[in-house]
This record gives C-alpha cells, structure tokens and sequence, in this order.
DNA sequence: ATAGGTTTTGTCAAGCTTTTGTACAT
DNA sequence: ATGTACAAAAGCTTGACAAAACCTAT
C-alpha cells in the first residue's frame, strides 16, 4: 500500500510502522515527535509523513541514540546535511523498503536539482538499484520492492528522456538483448549521452538481434549500443551481433558483456558502468 | 459488462457493489457518501458512478483508513487530467501570492513531468511570469512577489541548465544588455535551444556590449543573442551592436527588440516570445 | 549506518570506541579530553567529533605516550584537509578562466560531498567569488568570467535553496537594497540559517526597502537582514531604514555594513563574512 | 571497582469517550 | 424508508511502575 495523503489513526499506524499505540503516544507527550490532526472526536489522524518520521526515530534508535536525541534528530528537516549522497541512498532506500512513493520522488527532485543529472545517476540511482537487488539476493527484500523501485524510477528516467531524438548531434542506438528485462542503466547511458548533445533512438528491454540490425540499417547510427546483464543474453547471439558489428559501429555493455566476446566481435566494451561510459563515449 | 447508465434500487446496488443495504444508508447519513436521485415514491436510484466511488470507498477502508476519512477521500475529485494548463497557471498565481514555496515547486514539477520543458516554459512559466508583472503593474501584487517567483523559478531553470555549454553542437552565446536585469525569457531561450543539441554559453543580466564582443570573438559562436525588455536598452548602444553584428550572427529578442533596429544592424529578430523563437531557430 | 550528528549516551559511545565507560569518564575529570554536553538530566551525550577524539587518544596512547601527554596531543586540532581546500580554489578558478562548466560543477560536486554545506561555501566558494572579483578589478579576468561562475554558482545555490521556507523555525526575510545586484553571499547566509532550521524568504537583489518593510510586516520575521557590497547602497535609505529597524530585528551585513550605521539604526551588525554571521546567529 | 541514588523509557491499567456496523421499531 | 438505539471495537488521558542505564563519590 503506498504511502497515500489518506490519514489513519492509531491502530492501524502502529501496525504499518511497527511501534505500539502507547509507545506513539508516549514519544508524543515527551518529545513532540508527531503533532497528528484530530478527528472531530480528538482521534489521532495519521499521514505518511508521520510514518516517515516515525522511520527515522527508528533507525536512530537502532544507530545507538537515545529516544530524546533519536527523536530530535527525527524531526530535524534534513538528517544529513553533512553527507547528501550518503544521505541520499540510505533515504531511498528506506523508502523503497517501506513503498513510500512521494519520499522517493523527493529525494530524486533533491537529488537532482542538487547534483545534476550525471552525478545522481553515478552516485545514487545506480549505486542504490545494485543494493536493492543484493538485498533481495539476500532475502532482505521482497521482488516487489524492486518492481517497486524500477517502475517509479524507469518512469522519472523516461520523463528526463523526452524528446532525446531531437537535435543534429550524432545518434546512438540503445537495446537490450532479447530475454534481457533491465534497461535501466541502458536509459540511464542514454540520458547521459543526450547531455552530451548526441540523439538518442531507445528500443529498449528484450529487443531481438534482428530489430536492432533493420533500424541499424534504417537509420545509420554513430554508434550501437547492447546492454545486458547476463553474459548468456548476448553469448546466445554471436551469429546476429557478427553481423551487427559489420553493419555499424557497436557497443557492448553492462555486466553481461565479457571482453572476450568484444573483442571476439570487434565491438567497443563499454563496462558494467554505463553512466561513467557515456561520459567517456561523449568525450570523444 | 453491466451497470451502463442504467439506475438501480438499493437492493440490487447492495449485492453488486457487496455492501449491505443499511450500511449504504448509513454512509449517505453521516458522511455523504452518495447522493442518489429518487424515483417518484422516494427509492434510491444508484448509478455506475455511485458503484466506482463505493468501490474508493472500500479499497479505502481496506488501507486502514476510519470510516469518516475513507468517505472523504472516496469523494475528492479523481485527478482528471482536464484543464491542466490552465489550472497549472492559476495555481501557480495562487502560490505566488501567498509566497508558498512548496505549491510552487509541485506545480512545476508536474507540469516538467506533464509537458516536458518546451510546453512548460511556453504554456506555463512565462504566461505566468507576464501575469505577475501586469498585476504589479496594476498594483495587484508587491514587487516583493516578483522578486519570490523570479528568484525560485530562476532556480529551477538555472538547475535545468546545467552543463548546456557541454557537447559538439553550434554554439549559442546569450546576454542581456546593460541595465537590463530580466534574464529569465533567456534562460528559457537558452534551455530549448540546448534540448535541440545546441551548446550555450550564457553571460546573463546586465552585461556590457563590450564584453559580449570579447567574448564572441574568442568563442566564435553560431549565434549571438541579446535580449532586452525596454527598447532603450538596445538603442542606447547601436554603435558597440554594429561592430558586433559583423563579427559574428546576431539575433535580438524580447520586447525590446525594435524591428527596425533589427533592419538597421542587419540582425535577426526573436520577436517577444523567445521560447517559440528558440525552438525556430533550432528548427533550421 | 555512518555516526551522523545524532548524540548517545555513554553505553553506547564506550561501545562504539572500545573503551569502558569508567575510563571515558575518568580521561574526562583528568586530562578534560571530552567536554560532552549533558542532557537536562545529567547524562553525558557524545558526538561523532568525540569518538575521533578518543581514536587519537587511543593511537597515540599505542605509539607509548604517557596519558597525559596522549590526551594533550588527541586535544590539539588535527591538521586537515587543508590541501584539498586549496586545490578546489584552484581548480574553481581555472575552470572559470576556461569557462569550464564540468569542471566547476565538479568541484562543487566533490566539495559538497567532501566538506559539507557550510565548509563549502565558507571556505571555497566565497573565497573564489572575492578572488574572481579581486582579478577583474586588476584586469586578469574579463566581467563575463564573472557573470558565467555569478550565473552558474547562483543556479546551484538555489537548487540547494528549494523548501526553504517550510518548516516551522524562526522566520528570517532576506534583501539586497536597491542597486545592489550581488545576492549570492546573501543565499550563502540564507542556506547555512536553513541548515540550522531557519525558514527564509528570499526577495533577492535591487529590493526597494520599502518592499521589505511591507513584506516585513505581513510576515513577521524573526530577523531581516539587508545585505550590500557598497556602503552607499545603504547609506542612501537611512530614514526607511529606521523605519524598518522599528518594525522588526534586523540584520545589515556585507562590506557595505558599516558598524556605525548598524549602531545609529539599532541594528545587529553581520560583518563581512555572512556565512559564519549565519552560524553565529543560529547559534543562539 | 563498588555502592547507593537518579534519570530515562517502554509498558500497562483504569475509567471514560468516540466511532461504526448492525438491528429494530415506526 | 426513516430514525433511533445499541454494543463491540478502538481511542483518549492520567498515572504509575520497573528495568536498564547512568551519575557521583568513595
């Protein structure tokens, strides 16, 4: 359930954030965390806000705080003036792990008018997306949180991504391999590269060989780019991307795109960092 | 697929919607949940859009919500997407008035994520930007909220323009004249000019000819650009524009920009609305 | 989880720097090496300055120094990261000489994450502003230089600027007089207040005093603060000044704030430096 | 290092009020 | 259909309590 504007009370507050009634009330009456709206009867009306705050008393108490220092921390309005990209991560992290959907657009709009779009996707889209998925690795996370996580962010990527074709500059073509599902950081290289004046033809998840070799053809880009994860996606593809490679200058990246099949085909390997790729590919 | 426009009784609304008939009385008592029309002899007459907001009804209690708060979200107008400009323009005048920094903010940046940044700039900012001036204008508003919304939206831009001198593509070079401080439709200019892959390098509010000289000549852009608000910004310095309309491609934009001084200095004339100027000159 | 600037009591610090609670305490009455804050209870309450602190102490006491000597030595200020902060200045100022937009925003990129808000505007982009200020004015520098890092720097400043006036600190309304254009050490005061949980309402530069007054009225600051580089620019508006210093506390600072001004007007003096002024006003 | 007193904080209980689904009488 | 009643569930306030953590002084 995300964290909708809908206000709840006590019981059911203390359910989703994991602290008692009497415990809310308490840090309440004692340190002001939370200041809930009342109903009409004096019920306590709680938002997703509170819920928020309520997560940062938590993780300062588990830091070793005591409940009055925890709890002015937790009210403070930005815990991490001192580190932003550290803060940065473990916010959205939090609010990925808790499907808090306007926390995570906030630090994706702080992020963003704070760093630049190069250095957010470096330092913390990338970096948190990779955490997510070793937690879940680890059982520490469910599948949904990063369904969760990547449909929220494919979405703020895409909206950056508006109009990427435009414009005179040299044109990239972006796919993912055919069973291939992440095209995130294969969007993320792609927004770099537009910052760099390039246009950008994105097809994006699970694309066969073929379709990248037609509009290859069709359009003549500067340089192809294949992205994949696994090495398998492109391992089961030398024939196609041979073929690719005497077409058009090609790229392979991301964690899947051994050196040896570059070099086997001739292909630029860009490394399973996209986002420092770009900027190389750019510079050029 | 039933309920079309087809009105129902209480009896058959209760075992679609799986409500009981008493508590649907009961909702429409103490919060207005629905309004049903009534037949001649005083029955409820319930329609599909009853069902749907039944439906919010439910998904709302589900969530946790207290009876009282699931009607009322159950009742708030669906986000239509409806007269979004419009209303985007009126909220952004509401929240100028009352210097509401946080309503600003969420105005812009859902209408980046609606329109993307040409239609927002066009459609939305300066619209808005012309309306605060004419209010001040008519005394409607202090000078102060001019000064609040510049301020802010400067910041939005300004953070949008980051890195636009990166890149290959022509260069752009822009300035306002001296004692001209409205550098926003500028920025702007400057903005939709770099989503066409154009490169800029921006000098800004009250800049010297001379220097815009200097620096053109050791820049070599494929365009200046020189925009003024008064008339006299510009006139007053047509000897220092001719020697910079034959050093490099000149274009005057803005109010100010006199047709006939354009004639004159045989530069090319933006016209006032600089965004739509942007976008023909990059269109070429 | 990164020791952030939350306190713990002395459990939990003796844990997390490995020395008992007993000895903290008696390091404390004999050599004064942690002077902790207590809560209003009397309980000691540690930083993360102090757990370096003690790491001193504990290497220094593993190199062979006596207690005492150990202690002296842990007490005296580390010498720091002193390079790094003359390196950025030097790398700012050849990214501006070279209108070097990446690197600029990589250096304050870097220094933001390194230094934190307040080190960094205090020590690297003020200093770089007086230097590029001091350059022009010997002809080292053209005034485009200026207005490029001027527009840049701003751009950044007011990204880190949004929301500031949300929250529920005191309130502090912040202007340039009229004629005056240089804002940016007046957002720099406005971000470090911020930090410590002021509101701001930023009216930004050329501001007519009385627009401030009214506004000063309508909002009921806890402080206004007028900031000019030349004393003219205030020197000019004594009787409105008056005026405003009646209405509400206020603040002059800058170079332009001359001490006697500040007395005739009752008005607290800022000096020259805003960003400590900043510190030194939260700190109350 | 121990002893004896203090502070902090999570938890619980008693007595009363509000909310809300359902039932009943007209 | 309407209006009233009712009882279970959930909430509120005040107050108290005890374990854990901490303080000073010896």
């Amino acid at each position: 359930v995300p964290g909708d504007g809908g206000a709840v009370r006590i019981g059911e507050f203390a359910r989703r954030v994991g602290v008692s009634a009497e415990l809310l009330r308490a840090w309440e009456r004692r340190y002001g965390l939370l200041q809930p709206i009342r109903s009409a009867g004096g019920f306590r009306l709680y938002t997703a806000e509170d819920a928020r705050r309520v997560g940062r008393m938590r993780a300062a108490l588990e830091a070793g705080m005591s409940a009055a220092e925890a709890a002015r921390a937790a009210c403070e309005p930005q815990p991490g003036a001192e580190n932003l990209l550290a803060g940065g991560r473990d916010r959205m992290l939090t609010a990925i792990t808790a499907y808090d959907e306007s926390e995570l657009h906030a630090v994706l709009d702080e992020g963003l008018a704070a760093f630049g779009l190069e250095t957010l996707l470096r330092e913390l889209l990338m970096p948190v997306l990779q955490e997510v998925g070793r937690r879940w690795a680890e059982g520490l996370l469910e599948i949904s949180h990063e369904h969760f996580a990547s449909n929220l962010i494919r979405g703020r990527l895409l909206s950056l991504a508006r109009l990427w074709g435009r414009g005179a500059g040299p044109l990239a073509l972006l796919a993912c391999p055919p069973g291939e599902e992440h095209d995130l950081s294969l969007i993320a290289f792609g927004l770099v590269l537009r910052s760099h004046g390039w246009r950008i033809l994105f097809l994006g998840a699970d694309t066969p060989i073929e379709t990248v070799l037609q509009t290859s053809r069709a359009t003549s880009p500067a340089l192809t780019v294949i992205a994949a994860f696994r090495p398998e996606r492109l391992d089961e593809h030398v024939p196609a991307l041979l073929e690719l490679a005497e077409t058009t200058p090609l790229a392979l990246g991301g964690p899947g795109a051994r050196p040896e099949l570059c070099a086997e085909l001739g292909a630029r390997g860009l490394g399973a960092d996209l986002v420092s790729a770009a900027a190389e590919v750019a510079g050029r």
